[in-house]
DNA sequence: TTGAAAGCGCTAACAA
DNA sequence: TTGTTAGCGCTTTCAA
């Protein structure tokens, strides 16, 4: 058995109350007896039991919000998994939390959201976060007025969020180049299609393909970037017209959505393989394209971790009062073959 | 606020006892007003607050058990951190966990503490087994005991424990195989280099290896296995003759440990980067020779998550009676380049 | 500055 | 078969 409030409080000769404040550092005690009463703890290896902090706390419940934007993807789903399962987790404890989803990328919705919790009493808020200005500054306001905020899967930057859970979108285009450079022959010919010039994670993906390539394999020939607007039609369309262009393409890295268009075209001119093909994004699709061998590799996010982690956070933070440890907590990338899916 | 079983009673017209005893299936109650209270609480959505659960039950502790093997790897180092993880997390439930570390693979002595443990009133065991057979014996005996038992990292299959959690060796070396199919010239000349003949998991990755090899790239050539015993100076020996034998060597699998050895002969060659390496295991010199280029790949193990699962598991089991969903439990194959490292 | 006590949700022993 | 009650470890309020 753990050693407990009322063991130090026997050996110190005091009150439960009194070590708690004391260990607490609640002030309104003594300092030489809290002084004492820490180093007996320390001594007993005290470790708070989580269980009756948890039912004493019930009152005074913790209330923590997930805004989660653009559901309709799989990745989404993995990540609304992950909120759902810590959801399920510190609800056991007796917090209470609340998965807010918001179909389109809307940041007007998403500080509506986050106002509406703020009147319900939420004192902890996850959110998908974008560069809108106003939406940084209702982050700023929140933390300011003591709620919590985190950012997933995207992030904003330079406001006061507690800390961002997602990817590093520069390292994963760089670790897709290096895959690349392994698999390509000699003076190969490589496409880059990326989803929209004004996305971050596209943007560093793509940035971070192109600079390790040019870097580890200068005899590739990058061509220019094209944008497939994350759709599989346009991303299609391009494939057919840069394969006509060149004949002798040797490689597609799809920095964003689309993979499904690229395959089609790749399948339909008997390319599989000779083109080879990393995409992002453990979808269906992707699978279905990695197991019949048209994508050779694709590089995932932990989605689940993403959806998972921030209710974690917060949590942690509400019901301990401890930070995070990481401002930055990047997820895992994680490379898939047909084998290891 | 959550439901308590409290409301429930109110509800229902009975006493928090009489609701405890419906929903615990305990008997000794009428049937109909059972099945009144089961009713009602599913209409209110009942979900039992674990910090009571814990609390109410610190006096009848679960005490786990947790038998590490062979510590000296780095790869058991992590499995460690993973157990001493989840040791905090339940214990801050009021559980105890003991972690006993055994530094050989011995089976006596695994079998000499799990008695020591049931001696001690442990209700919980995990264990790294072997295929010894007193060691299943022991482990049927203390599962038909009423000791729940769990293997991790490597199995004693066919014996009545809950689960195993681990890795699953052929498609590790199925993974390798893909890999090396995607980054080998034609007609390649391939040599696989296993630890011992009589370990299970070192055979079962070379032949996933090598029959998907076969069967994917029926060009390349592949010298016979080599054995090098988990050692770096014999795998640096075997490479020197494999290399004297075929100047054409263009890829090495190394099914266990020994990359060591492998990476300083190849170094010293200059042929780093044109004869491929694929290793398994994620230990620090592993990691040195991916960055700077020696190793292509790493295939690893999720060392932290094989610490942590079983103690879970066991919890989650003697706490809330709760069975795992599978017999096995596969953790993740992860690949690393030196890009996502 | 300290102690005492109520109560969080649940279990289990005992009483009815 | 059911109700009652004493805790489990902790927080918090009130009284001293």
């Amino acid at each position: 058995m753990a050693v407990t409030l009322q063991q130090i409080a026997d050996k110190a000769g005091v009150s439960r109350g009194t070590v708690d404040r004391a260990l607490k550092e609640r002030g309104r005690i003594n300092p030489e007896v809290a002084a004492k009463i820490r180093k007996i703890a320390d001594e007993m290896g005290y470790q708070p039991n989580r269980a009756g902090r948890a039912l004493a706390m019930a009152k005074h419940s913790i209330k923590i919000g997930i805004i989660i934007q653009s559901m309709e993807t799989p990745f989404m789903q993995g990540v609304l998994e992950g909120a759902k399962d810590a959801k399920q987790e510190v609800e056991r404890l007796g917090a209470t939390v609340t998965i807010r989803k918001i179909s389109e990328l809307d940041s007007d919705k998403v500080i509506a959201a986050m106002h509406k919790m703020k009147g319900a009493g939420y004192n902890g808020i996850g959110l998908v976060a974008s560069d809108e200005e106003r939406l940084a500054d209702t982050i700023d306001q929140f933390t300011e007025e003591g709620i919590s905020v985190v950012t997933f899967n995207s992030d904003a930057a330079g406001t006061k969020r507690m800390c961002f859970i997602g990817q590093n979108a520069g390292q994963s285009g760089r670790t897709a180049a290096g895959l690349m450079a392994e698999i390509l022959p000699d003076n190969a010919v490589v496409q880059v299609i990326s989803g929209y010039a004004s996305n971050q994670s596209h943007k560093e993906r793509a940035e971070g393909f192109i600079n390790e390539l040019n870097q580890c394999r200068p005899d590739v020939k990058l061509l220019g970037i094209r944008y497939a607007y994350d759709n599989d039609r346009a991303a299609a369309e391009i494939t057919q017209e840069v394969l006509k262009e060149h004949k002798e393409l040797n490689g597609i890295y799809l920095a964003a959505s689309g993979a499904k268009g690229v395959c089609q075209v790749i399948g339909e001119k008997g390319l599989k393989g000779s083109v080879k093909v990393i995409s992002n994004d453990i979808t269906d699709s992707n699978i279905e394209s990695l197991k019949n061998g048209t994508i050779q590799f694709i590089l995932g996010q932990d989605a689940y971790s993403q959806g998972y982690r921030p209710v974690m956070v917060l949590f942690d933070k509400l019901f301990d009062g401890k930070d995070p440890e990481e401002e930055y907590q990047y997820t895992e990338i994680v490379i898939k073959t047909k084998y290891n899916i």
